[in-house]
DNA sequence: TCCGATCTATTTTTT
DNA sequence: ATAGATCGGA
């Protein structure tokens, strides 16, 4: 029966068969941590575990996918298909959706993406009048983000004298009002954040004992990847369902720890040792995946680091390819040096095109790439950026749905209220969200009763927010008549968003037609596929709730034409988990790779290491460097120089640079000259690198008005005024016979005299 | 209220 | 560069 195990080395054939008690794999990259899971999964199966007690939790979308597909190949679909295995996120938004009621939360609560809560903080801001240059929707969704990581509520929030200080100290003392607000909102809402989907069900978890008995009696045999990447939240709320059977196996390494930025915890490996004493420890270090070379590399990189769990991958596979490098002198030339390599790999070695990958820090590095793979025919696929989800057309068709679904939906209604214009204003509808507040109602209440709450609009108004509230309900008795397809295609039609578009009559509306006309056979095939597309026991209809319910949490909108011939663009993070046999590591530049916001502290450097030593432990056969001595950076012309991770390779494994950079490349870049005039202000974009090699610029993080300083340009000059803070930090600046700047500090190299 | 012109933030990474 | 937000005039 369980012949299967025979695919397995020793180490990785130990840790599938434990199956009593806390155990943690230690697996290094490309050691077969998926495998070991999800052998596993079957293993249990095959030894007559129910396949409704197990629960596996991933962090994306694709790895759970991948999970899934994993099993049901090795112990068919009917037992695969009734494990609960999906991202933490998806998991406790089911859990939620049947017990969230304790909560106080109905089970057709909204989920908001991160647009709609930025949206939501924004609105927020403004209500309290409150300056948005300082208290940056951004920033306050981060701060809240991170409390709420940590289970930290707006009511903890505001009593910590320690974050209290820290955000008057940033002179933002008002983000716990904010948070307060916030969190107040979204409940009126009944809508959840990301952040509440785990907030959420740690305190469902722990003021209902019988709720979490339930889910512990379930959920008898507990297994997590990518252990390293757990927050404080999700750390405790695995712990609260597995303190019963103790049956929890976690899969990790620390060297892969990529989103420390988003709360990730590397501790959590370490304090599963005093969480469960008598845990069984498995390294997996054999890499079957790379050359020796590749493995030797990453390894001489992640051992800079100071923190990491002691770990020796070793492979036996050949020595292979050295590592190969570009270098180029623009980012546009980067891309054709590296579609050049592909092309010439390709016709080589007989490869196929979804051989290669192309890997880079930053989504916006995609387009340079993208531009010279299409002039050389290279057929290629973004995976990541920006979502279909997001589009502004399917997010306004979505919110129809949303505001459908859930009528306290205010982000959705506010988004469409007046999308398609009726004639419902933004005065209108701010003297509505001003009732809202003030009778602490909901906004549909509002809209549905203007006259009992007295809001001062006119007769027309009412009429025509009367008329809107009449099609919102009858699309829910639409939703309860007809299937998810038919409502939604009526839903398209009778909101006028479809004949909006179709009259637009530019290439945007026609594509914008075409992704309503996506997402409405997107819904089709999830209502043709009935219970198909559902994990776990509960068997879907096919339902437009439903698919709203997996949408709001899915980010990479794949299309399914996962198999086709095509490279691979995508970012280091989006990478983690999949393996190339050729992968080019793009933008090897300071302040790119490394980021500039993670070069400060050692802990940030550090991850953008593990991020590299992810990025190349990706490969199989080669690994391509490349960089590029000046790029285009918002828009704007920016020298680079070379990352400090290329130094960081072992000199030995390093092919020789095929291009030597052109001796006389030393010339000043335009530099927009100021011109006088209105447009004189764009100036402050243009300096992001001194390009005079011996100006010694001061730390200005300081800088206060009144102060002198050099700029390497614009000479000697006065500070006038300083805004923002850390990274947004700017300072107005009067240089003498130049006339005033508005300079971003982050960019701007000054130097302080006095 | 609507429309076009201008301003502005965005670029770290994902659920 | 570029999309979205904001502003100002019709």
């Amino acid at each position: 029966m369980s012949d299967f195990l025979k695919e397995l080395n020793t180490e990785q054939n130990n840790a599938v068969v434990h199956c009593d008690g806390p155990m943690m794999v230690i697996a290094g990259a490309g050691s077969g941590k998926t495998r070991v899971l999800t052998f596993k999964i079957a293993y249990l199966l095959r030894q007559g575990v129910d396949p409704f007690n197990i629960l596996a939790l991933t962090f994306t979308n694709k790895a759970a996918r991948e999970m899934k597909e994993r099993v049901i190949r090795l112990i068919g679909d009917t037992e695969g298909r009734n494990v609960w295995m999906g991202t933490f996120h998806s998991i406790f938004a089911k859990i939620l959706r049947i017990d969230g009621h304790h909560l106080g939360y109905p089970s057709n609560f909204t989920i908001y993406d991160s647009d709609d809560s930025k949206r939501l903080i924004r609105q927020i801001i403004n209500e309290k009048k409150l300056d948005p240059k300082l208290y940056s929707p951004s920033f306050v969704a981060h701060r809240i983000s991170m409390a709420k990581s940590s289970l930290i509520n707006a009511e903890d929030y505001a009593n910590n004298p320690e974050i209290i200080s820290a955000d008057e100290s940033a002179r933002k003392p008002l983000i716990k009002d904010i948070y307060s607000s916030y969190t107040a909102r979204l409940k009126r809402a009944d809508a959840m954040d990301f952040d509440d989907l785990l907030f959420n069900t740690y305190i469902l978890f722990r003021d209902f004992a019988d709720v979490l008995y339930k889910y512990q009696l379930k959920f008898r045999h507990i297994l997590v990847d990518e252990y390293q990447d757990t927050n404080h939240a999700q750390y405790l709320i695995i712990q609260k369902l597995a303190a019963n059977t103790e049956n929890i196996c976690v899969v990790g390494d620390d060297a892969q720890s990529i989103y420390g930025f988003r709360g990730a915890n590397i501790a959590n490996i370490l304090n599963f040792k005093h969480d469960y004493p008598d845990f069984k420890l498995f390294k997996l270090e054999q890499n079957y995946r790379s050359t020796k070379n590749i493995v030797e590399a990453a390894n001489h990189v992640i051992a800079i680091n100071k923190d990491q769990i002691h770990k020796t991958v070793w492979t036996e596979n050949d020595s292979g390819n050295k590592i190969g490098f570009i270098k180029a002198t623009s980012d546009n030339e980067e891309g054709q040096l590296v579609a050049n390599a592909i092309f010439e790999q390709k016709m080589n070695h007989q490869l196929p095109n979804s051989a290669f990958a192309i890997l880079y820090r930053t989504n916006a590095q995609s387009r340079s790439i993208e531009e010279a793979l299409r002039k050389r025919n290279i057929p290629y696929r973004i995976y990541g950026g920006l979502s279909f989800y997001q589009r502004k057309e399917i997010k306004d068709l979505l919110g129809y749905f949303r505001l459908t679904i859930n009528h306290n939906d205010e982000d959705a209604l506010q988004r469409i209220i007046n999308f398609p214009a009726r004639g419902i204003g933004k005065t209108s509808i701010e003297k509505m969200v001003v009732a809202a507040d003030e009778h602490d109602v909901n906004l549909w209440d509002i809209i549905t009763h203007l006259e009992k709450y007295k809001v001062g609009v006119n007769s027309g108004i009412i009429k025509k927010a009367g008329d809107f509230s009449t099609m919102i309900k009858s699309f829910r008795a639409e939703l309860k008549k007809k299937d998810a397809y038919e409502a939604a295609k009526h839903i398209a039609v009778s909101s006028g968003l479809l004949k909006l578009y179709r009259e637009e009559d530019t290439p945007e509306g026609i594509s914008r037609v075409e992704n309503i006309e996506e997402l409405l056979n997107a819904i089709k095939e999830f209502a043709e596929a009935g219970a198909e597309s559902n994990e776990g026991d509960m068997a879907s209809q096919g339902t437009l709730e439903e698919f709203m319910q997996d949408v709001a949490l899915l980010t990479d909108a794949d299309n399914e034409d996962e198999d086709k011939d095509k490279v691979a663009l995508m970012t280091i993070h989006a990478a983690k988990g999949l393996e190339f046999p050729h992968v080019f590591i793009v933008g090897l530049e300071e302040n790119l790779f490394p980021s500039i916001q993670s070069i400060s502290t050692r802990t940030d450097l550090e991850e953008e290491r593990r991020l590299f030593y992810v990025a190349l432990t990706r490969a199989m056969e080669k690994v391509t460097l490349s960089h590029a001595e000046s790029r285009y950076r918002w828009g704007q012309f920016t020298i680079t120089e070379p990352s400090r991770f290329l130094e960081e390779i072992d000199e030995k494994l390093l092919e020789r640079p095929k291009k030597v950079s052109m001796p006389g490349f030393s010339t000043s870049p335009k530099t927009s000259i100021p011109k006088p005039g209105p447009g004189f202000k764009s100036v402050n974009k243009t300096i992001s690198k001194s390009v005079e090699m011996n100006f010694d610029a001061s730390d200005t993080s300081a800088l206060q008005s009144g102060m002198q300083v050099e700029h390497p340009n614009f000479g000697l000059g006065k500070v006038m005024a300083v805004e923002g803070n850390g990274a947004n930090m700017k300072a107005t600046v009067y240089f003498n016979g130049v006339g005033k700047k508005n300079l971003l500090l982050r960019f701007a190299k000054l130097k302080i005299i006095t």
